[in-house]
Formats: C-alpha cells, structure tokens, sequence
RNA sequence: GGCCUGGUAGCUCAGUUGGUUAGAGCGCCGCCCUGUCACGGCGGAGGUCGUGGGUUCAAGUCCCAUCCAGGUCGCCA
C-alpha cells in the first residue's frame, strides 16, 4: 500500500505515529511560512502542515506549488493541534499531520469545479465530468446508502433461503408492454436479440425448475422516454416464491422494506403496512399510489347529487357520471381566489371541465358563509346534508368533482395530491407511509387498441373464482396483484401467476392473442407451465426509486453513478454514437436516417 | 411527438425600455502573510452572450429556425 491510514482515521491516539497518507488537495492555505492542505479522500479530510523547520525548504516549496485536485502522498508524523487550533468539524480535527516527505502522484488542470459541499453546480457539467462529481460528499453518501440498501437487501433474502440467479439480458423480443432495445446478431443476418426489459419469465422459469425462492438484484433495460424518475437501464430488486398466496409475497416484500429502512437508515417501520383494494384506493383516493401522509379522503355524492339544485353536477349524472368531493379542512386561509383559481386551471389541465369549490366561512349555517363557484345553487336542504356528509366546519374548503367516474376519480385524485404535497404542505419531511394497493383489474378496455389490455402483465393470475367471467365481462375480473406504494410512490409490485397452460391459453384469448400467436411469441412458457409448474408468484422493487426516496433526492440520476441525460445519452462518454460502415456491414445492417 | 422553463466568464448567476468598453460572487494566475481550516490582504487575466438567419442606424435584449439541458403530457403490459 502507498498509505498507511486514510485520510478520516488519524486521532489524538496516534499522535507521535509516522503515517503515510494518500489523497487529493482539497485545499490549500499559504501562509507564508507555513503551509496547510486539507488532504482528501472518500474516508475524510485531513490537515497536513507544512513548515520549512520539520520538512525542509525544498519540500515546502514544492507544497506552495500543490493546486487543488493533485494526487499526493505525504509521510509525515501526527501531532495534536492542541485545544485552541482543533476543528470540531472534522472527525480528524483533533490531530494533523507535520509532513516530512512530499510525493506528488499525479498533478491535475483546475477542476471545472470545486469539489466540496458548497458549491452550487448545474446538472449538465456534473453528468459531463461526473469522475469529479462523484468525488462530491453528496454522491458519495448517496452511492454509499445504494450500497448498504442492497446489502441489506441481500442479507435478508439470503436469510431466508433465497437463492441468487443472474438471468440473460439478451433475450427474446416480446411484443407488448415497454419497447425494447434491440441487438442485432452478428452470426443470425436479420435477427435481433431484445434487451431484458424485466426477468419475468426466466424467474418464472426458474420456479418451474423448482427454485422455490429466487431473487436477483437485475438490471433492466426499457427504450421509453425518460423522466425524473425513469432511466432507459434501471434496476429491480426481483424476487418469486413457489406454493405461495398474496399474503406471503407481501410478507416477504413488507420485511425487506423493514430490514432496508432498520439497517440504511435505522428507521424501524411499523407492522403490518396498510392495505387497500384497488378499487378503495381508487375511490377513496382517486389514486392506485395514494400519498397517505395526509387524509383529505374523497367522498362519494352520487346520490346527495340528484336533486342538489346545482346543474353542472345534476347533468354529470345523468350522463351516467359521478360527483364526488373532498373536504380541505381549515384551508380557506391558506387558499386565496387566485390559489384556487390556479388549482382550477390545474384540474382542467388534467381534463376536468371545471373545478366547483366551496369555501366556508365562520358559521357554516349560514348561506352567506358559503361560497364560490358552486355555492349558490345548490338548495338549503342538499346544503345541510353536504355540511353533514362532508362535516364541514368553519374555514373549510370543499372540492367537487362531476363526470364520468375515471375523470373525477383522476381529477380529485390529483386535486388531493396538489392540496396535501404542494399548497397545503401537508407532508412532513421524514415520514414513510407504506401502503399495499391489491387486486387491481386483470385488464383494462384500450380505446386506442380497440382490445383489451393487461393492467400488469398477462402472466398474472386472476381470482380462480371470477375466471368464468373472463369470457363474458373481462374489465370485472380482479387480479391477484399488488404495489408497494410509499408517500405515493410506486416502489414495488408483482402478482400470483399463472401456473398452468389452460388458464394461461384462457387469459391470451381474452387479451385477444389467439392460439397461434401466443405460441408464437410465448410458446416456450405455454410449454414450460404444462411440465409440471408450481403455484408461483413474486414481486419487484424498483432500487432506483427506493434509493432516491430513501436519500431524499430530487431524481433518480442523483443515484445512480452513470446516468443518462433526458434524451438517452451519456454526457461523458458522448454516446450513443454512430458506427463505420464496416462495423455495419458485419452486422448486416442497412441505416435509415431520417431526413435531415 | 405536444407544451413549459432555461442556455451570458471555468462554476453559479445579474444584465432595466433595443443604445457608451457586457457585470458580480466563487474559482483561476501573481505577489505578501507562521495557526489557518469555505484563511486573509493587494493586484491581474478571463466572454463566438448555445448555433444559424432576420428586423433595426444599433440586438445579450425583438422575430424565425435549430441544437442542448431540465420539467411535464403522450409513452412506460
């Protein structure tokens, strides 16, 4: 080793040691006749002295020399600073070291910028010299948490049997669901491999073969368009269980998201996490990923509407719609009319024709204290009961929505999301509120496909009892699948597969993949079900998402080391890139630019 | 693909109604300083104002196109 301590772990017990430190500048203080550097490196910060009486006057001259960012190796003796020139700030701060011998090991052009805490940096020069970035405390605590998370992660399923098995990433491409990223095969003129956009039907696979527990820290690779939240390679902590129901994969699922918090953050979560249906969730929330650090529940007026006085809601129902409220309450202060106004402009955005809002004033009793867009029509007996079903008190602020049930259900869901998380700061900073939203639909009607779509994947098992309904009436049928979901984000989901051939065929049929084409693109499964598959299931947590929320970052590229710009490159590499012609050629590859 | 925000010194930003030589802080360079620790003092260098075109006597500023970054909708079974 060049060294012999690192740079965070020199104390008062090794004054009078000779070390050898090795690190970069972080800084570095001329005083004339002595020298300070604060030498760096990923354990901490230490400061070595330079003064001409112990190092020499040659070794002092090259110190005034150092520039920031230097690679350096320093041997020197510790010595205490003594209580007045300590710095309580540094873990190190009691000692320093009095250099004897300077080596430099590599010396480096300015930085584009400073590497320390408080330099304020864009994004674009961090992710174009992101070796320097990552030298930043905050990505390396960030790096850091990633790192105990999967540790964490991995103890706790290794615990328990499970058993690690890396899956292909070059596979088979399955239609349906994200695009893949293509590869083109030198040795197969023409073919492709895809790129894994998840291990589903290898876990799967691997159930069959009687891995009864399997779990694989994967990466996962999606050609769709990015968000603050989404990489085009990500990774899933991916897991599946044999001769299971939904409640032990939650089980399982809820106690790695106990261990991660109880061993990264030495939080410990309570038990057992909430659960809703996907239809209460969707009701009671207008969401599949309510935030529930705060209430604000919506309430169904279907009935208290008809006959309410107010037109706008009375006609939503006769379109075969539903009105439906929540009740902000003690918000009217904090909500003025330009607020709201905004907040109605937000609704409409999202595709709500309007947004009806009551305010109530100091005495709900009154008619006068009631007002807004919707206060005036309606009649003093549907006023009463509303007071009543909403218990509405002074200063509260009523929301309404009326049209069909998916819009109000969207558009009081995001109302609720806007109010609790943005205007009325209802979410306190440190709070996880875990929640499980199960039983979501099997499928979904695609106006767009004009067919019907799975809302998971179409391996995913529906309730054995509503299985006669898939013919008939496919929207009913309800899937054995659940989401984690924590301060309303998705961080998890999975299902209960299907384990056998028949009800497999029966799901493809209703999802309108005929025989053929389902042997087609997933005849390898169709066979591998009917040679004796166990009742499976399982479940996968997006590590990118987890890591993010757990260290409080604003994007997911903030943890992940390497990450992609929002139009899919590399910022550093410079890539993607175009290749030669020969390249081309050997892969049989013709390209079509678009005009330019 | 649509919409929104931004692009000015190495970094973070300001730049008024279109008008003199485009500024600040940090960083950088030089000199001074033996107890600093985001040291301090003095001095200095550093700009295709993203790119291309247009309007104008005059454009960082107005218009059009385009590129890049971020956000968002579509998309993400």
């Amino acid at each position: 080793m060049l060294r012999t301590h690192t740079c965070g772990e020199l104390r008062l017990a090794d004054v009078g040691a000779t070390v050898t430190l090795c690190g970069w500048v972080q800084n570095h203080r001329d005083h004339g006749g002595v020298i300070f550097i604060d030498l760096r490196d990923r354990y901490g910060l230490t400061q070595v002295v330079f003064d001409a009486d112990v190092c020499g006057a040659a070794a002092k001259e090259q110190a005034d020399r150092l520039r920031s960012e230097w690679v350096v190796q320093v041997e020197g003796e510790v010595r205490a600073r003594g209580e007045k020139n300590a710095n309580k700030q540094l873990a190190t701060g009691d000692i320093e070291v009095f250099a004897r011998r300077l080596t430099v090991l590599n010396p480096a052009p300015t930085p584009p910028f400073e590497i320390d805490e408080h330099a304020k940096v864009g994004e674009e020069a961090r992710l174009r010299y992101r070796f320097l970035d990552l030298r930043r405390p905050a990505m390396q605590r960030r790096l850091l948490l990633r790192h105990r998370i999967v540790q964490a992660a991995r103890r706790y399923f290794d615990a328990l049997g499970f058993v690690e098995v890396e899956t292909p990433v070059l596979c088979k491409y399955t239609p349906g669901g994200a695009r893949n990223f293509l590869v083109p095969s030198r040795l197969h003129p023409g073919q492709f491999y895809a790129l894994a956009e998840s291990p589903q039907l290898f876990k799967q696979l691997l159930m069959i073969a009687g891995y009864d527990r399997y779990v694989q820290i994967a990466k996962c690779f999606r050609d769709e368009d990015l968000r603050n939240d989404r990489q085009p390679e990500f990774t899933q902590i991916d897991l599946e269980m044999s001769f299971v129901t939904m409640d032990d994969i939650m089980e399982v699922g809820e106690g790695m998201a106990r261990a991660v918090w109880r061993e990264a953050l030495g939080v410990e979560l309570p038990a057992p996490f909430p659960r809703l249906t996907w239809q209460e969730a969707m009701d009671r929330y207008g969401s599949d990923k309510p935030d529930l650090r705060f209430a604000l529940p919506i309430v169904d007026l279907s009935d208290w509407a008809a006959g309410c006085g107010f037109s706008v809601f009375e006609k939503a129902l006769e379109a075969k719609g539903v009105v439906r409220a929540l009740n902000a309450p003690g918000a009217a202060e904090q909500l003025s009319r330009r607020t709201l106004d905004q907040l109605t402009e937000f609704a409409k955005g999202i595709g709500a024709k309007g947004l009806a809002w009551i305010k109530i004033g100091a005495d709900p009793g009154r008619a006068e204290d009631w007002q807004g867009p919707a206060a005036k029509n309606i009649t003093p007996q549907a006023r009463a009961q509303l007071a009543e079903r909403l218990q509405v008190r002074a200063g509260d602020v009523l929301f309404f929505g009326a049209d069909t049930l998916k819009t109000v259900r969207t558009v009081l869901g995001a109302v609720r999301n806007q109010l609790g998380r943005e205007l009325l700061q209802l979410a306190r900073p440190g709070e996880w509120r875990f929640l499980w939203v199960h039983s979501a639909p099997l499928c979904e009607w695609s106006e767009e496909e004009r067919a019907w779509v799975a809302n998971h994947h179409p391996f995913t098992a529906p309730y054995r009892e509503q299985l006669p309904l898939l013919a008939s009436d496919p929207g009913a049928v309800l899937s054995q699948s659940y989401d984690l979901v924590l301060n309303g984000n998705e961080i998890g989901g999975g299902s209960i597969r299907i384990h056998d051939a028949a009800t497999q065929q029966a799901v493809f049929q209703a999802l309108g993949i005929g025989p053929e084409e389902a042997q087609r693109k997933f005849g390898f499964l169709l066979h591998a079900l009917s040679y004796g598959a166990p009742p499976h299931g399982g479940m996968a947590f997006g590590l990118d998402r987890l890591v993010m929320l757990l260290s409080g970052a604003e994007s997911i590229r903030e943890v992940i080391a390497f990450p992609k710009t929002q139009r899919g490159r590399d910022e550093m590499l410079d890539c993607p890139t175009a290749v030669s012609e020969r390249q081309l050629a050997e892969l049989h590859i013709l390209t079509r630019l678009p005009p330019a």
